[in-house]
DNA sequence: TACCTCAAGATTGTCGACAATCTTCAATCT
DNA sequence: AGATTGAAGATTGTCGACAATCTTGAGGTA
């Protein structure tokens, strides 16, 4: 086995240019190098890339596949402005998506993913406790947790939906608004009876926990963003 | 006004030369124009369209997002080839994503729009029984009625998701396998209830008949498919 | 005869340049 | 002074050509 984190697709190099420079662009839109709002322009971003227009306007095709930016014909690319009830709108996607994926995976997860996703709450069970609940690594542990349940449903459309066009709003969101659970025992413990509820192999169960842990998070968001909304402003245009 | 009938997008000539061959692609790959598994060669398709190979690659980049053809690096683009099994997956994703699309319309759907859903099952009643259930015109009635369902949900990124990368393939299928309603009656008693539980403002009641539509729609699917298998064979590869 | 090698052809990926459109800003008119 | 119109600049859309890669077929060898 290798070292390397996350792999995605084939061998580095296999990938074409506008690929690879495209899954930079993502990053750098998700981690908010590139502002929201901020327009994306093809002489430019060529230049920073050292490549030419023909791969990057295929790379912000493929970007506004993924909904990152919005294009308007002859007048360009835009980093997409998050509001706060796009974000509820995806929590409601994610509801009902993720809910069929974990009643579909307490049918079809097989029983060694099932071992796994148990050894993955044990680890973060450790990271919040040396963390005392200021879990960093819990943002990316809580996407991989969901990501389990999804390939465990063995439903490829849906991971293509979820992966697809949800996963990098999702991320983007994340680093924008700081979402990490804010109860990560809290959490931690939901985690815990949706994997008992898929190794009771109780669809019905599996997926009302899961809309349950979804929603609970969604309201969470809800209250934080009513909070916040008069100290941080939102930009909408 | 115009005397167009379906304008999805602004005005005709503002889209860009990309954009309308793309939609041509769509429309010859969803009628089978272009067969499952068949390459797309990108000087072939430019000389048929009359345009360069710049905007058709974009246009094939676009079909990539719609899930209607799969490209590999330094190999080219072929056109998806249709299994049984994705259908019952789409079908899957369906019945959850637009349960909650119907769930969100018995809370946002404005009055007038109940209404104008309620003429529209008026006028396939008729339809139905001018056509003795032998409908045509019921499955783009039926692709209308769902997808007026998921507008009033008033959730965008629902409506993004069902559309942008679902609505073609689901198109797609039903050219290829003629899967029309089997039993219009029956079904238009359904969209009735739904309409019904929609009006009465009943969330869960609305996400439950529409999940049982749907998966109703789904089983007798895979019942005709588990009887013409043998018989007319699946293409995988 | 079967398998491997390699060369020719075609196709995809990439690049630079030209045309059409939009944006900006300054000059002019009311 | 403020608004409108026009031109200059920049940006996007489109095109043709070259390089890298894959596929295919013929030829040679075990």
């Amino acid at each position: 086995m290798t070292d390397k984190a996350v792999v995605t697709q084939f061998e580095p190099e296999s990938r074409t240019l506008a690929d690879r420079v495209c899954e930079k662009i993502v990053d750098a839109i998700v981690m908010g190098n590139i502002p929201p709002g901020h327009k994306i322009s093809e002489p430019e971003l060529a230049r920073t890339y050292g490549i030419s227009r023909g791969p990057l306007r295929e790379a912000i095709r493929r970007l506004e596949g993924y909904r990152l930016v919005e294009r308007k014909p002859h007048v360009g690319a835009r980093v997409v402005n998050l509001s706060a009830k796009e974000l509820i709108e995806i929590y409601h996607v994610r509801e009902a998506l993720e809910g069929m994926a974990c009643r579909l995976a307490a049918e079809h997860m097989p029983q060694e993913e099932i071992e796994d996703l148990r050894e993955l709450l044990d680890e973060h069970e450790r990271n919040i406790e040396e963390l005392d609940g200021r879990s960093y690594f819990q943002k990316e542990g809580d996407l991989d947790f969901h990501h389990r349940i999804v390939k465990g449903s063995k439903n490829e459309k849906m991971l293509e939906v979820l992966g697809g066009e949800l996963y990098h709003l999702v991320r983007m969101y994340r680093y924008k608004f700081s979402v990490s659970s804010s109860r990560p025992k809290r959490a931690l413990k939901e985690h815990r009876q949706i994997v008992d509820a898929i190794d009771s192999r109780d669809p019905e169960l599996a997926e009302m926990l899961m809309r349950r842990h979804i929603g609970a998070a969604r309201k969470n968001i809800e209250g934080k963003l009513n909070a916040t909304t008069e100290t941080k402003g939102d930009n909408h245009g």
